[in-house]
DNA sequence: CGTATCTTTGATCGACATCAAGGTGCGTGG
DNA sequence: CCACGCACCTTGATGTCGATCAAAGATACG
């Protein structure tokens, strides 16, 4: 359900109210009555799942332009709650779909949107059950797509506490994973909210870089030249830390 | 989307062809075009997906009288093979859904399949991240409401490999967990394909009960009778066993 | 019966959790 | 502007669960 826009939609303008939430406040709660999206102006905000033995299970992130709490049928099955100091705009699905079927490009998004999200999911899903350098370099590659216009750092709003619970590790784990990729020369610890990316990206055999691809999206590089704008984006850097794990040797399976 | 019923559904005799499958041969696969359904005759049949490494994560198990390749939209995300010799009807959609109109009762009860289906992907996602011996004993309880009416033995037709890829786990802690659970005296294994309950469901504490039944269902008891009704069942027998386990722990959290 | 397949059992290993101190940044109030 | 305090993060030592490796039973099947 998220958007990969940097910016709240245009189109939304006007609609619904908007309003602050302080950081860890809780603004959908589980089994409320799904009448309504949200879409986050600024700040981040999460989805999550408390589970009985107290742990919590975020289920995604969402950052400014992003829209949340649409896959929900009758009630929602996960909460949301801010991550920091938020405001989000809250707008009644009535509205939603009045705008949607007047205007027919607008429905087109939100079913790409949804899909989108589906697909995060499902691939969290398969990230779980790999190691834990392999799901923070997962999560990395994510945010910097996600969050991370300017191509060599990456902002994590986020703290290690909510990575662990997004990735299913504990901070602990976390922590000694970023330190072990800055040992290695991959990464720059900068400070609580930035990982600068070190890694060059040139050194990789085409090879290497086609199983990098195919392991993150799923799916072949449709031209040489979809392969190479992707090395030189935010996320092709970012993914390239994939080569300091096992990954070319599934790309090798693969193709065998 | 499958059935508790054990035999197949009268309803959808004549329909489709009906034919044998070997044990391990393919059923569907993954990317076929999903025009048809499939009831299983008898036999055991799983749905699966082949991870890139080489590994297998079994999505689902469908005895005699279950539905399965319902889901699909226009391709089959998961393959489905036999786990034992087995035969299976193929159904058009088309026919189904003709079946469905023409029949009100039998559209409802496709929907609540549909569901219960989904329900039981949810729940096992959830019991992917518990322990080894957590999830065995999910299993169990599983096998125990949907393939045994006998109330004190358990039938598993499929593999230790096929339980581990089902829930995550190599086959020689699948065993294991057996052995351990027999030297406690809750279960006896009965040659590969039969588990045998030894556990009494009679020293409970009520409190304990709820807190298991709860745990298993996702809810609470909606009466005293419901809760005395499923201690007597084969699932309720089987979830007993969690009593060995730290279930009621969480039980007492969830409670303050 | 003999052979292949599946299962059990034992020994060891490794990854991540857990437990326990420190360290660091950051906002608040003096 | 500094210093105190708190929340967050890092680092180290140790523990535990399940994977892995290896080999010895069972069971099924031709």
């Amino acid at each position: 359900m998220s958007i990969q826009a940097q910016s709240p939609d245009p189109l939304l303008q006007g609609l619904g109210i908007t309003r602050p939430y302080r950081r860890r406040s809780e603004i959908i709660r589980e089994d409320d009555a799904a009448n309504r999206v949200y879409e986050v102006i600024s700040g981040t905000v999460c989805t999550c799942k408390m589970l009985r033995d107290g742990r919590r299970q975020i289920a995604g992130f969402y950052f400014s332009g992003d829209l949340f709490g649409l896959e929900a049928a009758r009630t929602h099955a996960l909460s949301a709650q801010a991550i920091t100091d938020a405001e989000v705009r809250t707008i009644k699905k009535q509205a939603l779909n009045a705008l949607a079927s007047a205007h027919g490009d607008f429905a087109d998004r939100l079913l790409a949107l949804t899909a989108r999200d589906l697909a995060r999911k499902q691939d969290l899903m398969l990230f779980l059950s790999r190691s834990a350098q392999d799901r923070i370099i997962y999560f990395l590659v994510e945010m910097a797509r996600r969050t991370s216009p300017k191509e060599d750092s990456i902002s994590l709003p986020m703290s290690r506490q909510d990575i662990g619970d997004y990735l299913g590790l504990k901070i602990e784990t976390v922590s000694r994973v970023f330190w072990d990729l800055e040992r290695r020369g991959a990464i720059e610890v900068a400070g609580r909210h930035t990982i600068v990316l070190r890694n060059d990206p040139t050194n990789l055999s085409a090879k290497r870089l086609m199983a990098i691809f195919e392991a993150v999206k799923g799916r072949q590089p449709q031209t040489e030249q979809e392969l190479e704008t992707w090395r030189a984006s935010a996320e092709g850097k970012a993914a390239t830390l994939f080569d300091l794990t096992t990954i070319s040797i599934w790309g090798e399976r693969a193709r065998s």
